[in-house]
DNA sequence: ATCCTGACCCAAG
DNA sequence: GCTTGGGCCAGGA
């Protein structure tokens, strides 16, 4: 008979069927609400915008958007640069000129995290 | 269809 | 703190 399911494939029968168009729609309008200051990680924004477990497809968008995008206000868990090289450097160099400070090589998310509000749906 | 890859994440050690 | 292994999912070859 049917195995027991586990909470993630629970979870991921209740999620939205995927369509990258929507979804990545859904993500750039996410990424779009964090200001000026503050960063959300790649999870934050995947499941603020009603898709979790799709992080790794947040980073796969950045990629592709590119500057359309505020892309230096999505950060790694913890508040850690994914980026690499030179590229890391330009993200944290972007971020701090928006004001936001690091300790060590993390961004100090206790005082930058951004808070998505749920009530926003907004359809 | 299979295999590989990625701006990820997290529990362990 | 850091490294590692396993888990995740869609896209491209």
């Amino acid at each position: 008979m049917n195995k027991k399911m586990t909470a993630r494939e629970a979870l991921r029968k209740l999620v939205r069927a995927p369509k990258s168009e929507q979804r990545d729609a859904a993500f750039r309008r996410i990424i779009r609400q964090i200001p000026r200051g503050k960063v959300a990680t790649y999870g934050q924004v995947a499941a603020a915008a009603g898709y979790p477990l799709y992080h790794r497809h947040v980073a796969q968008l950045l990629r592709k958007a590119g500057g359309a995008l505020p892309w230096q206000r999505v950060v790694g868990s913890g508040g850690a640069i994914k980026l690499k090289y030179e590229a890391a450097l330009e993200q944290r160099t972007r971020l701090e000129f928006e004001g936001v400070r690091f300790r060590g090589k993390h961004v100090d998310m206790a005082e930058h995290q951004h808070r998505f509000r749920p009530w926003e749906f907004e359809g």
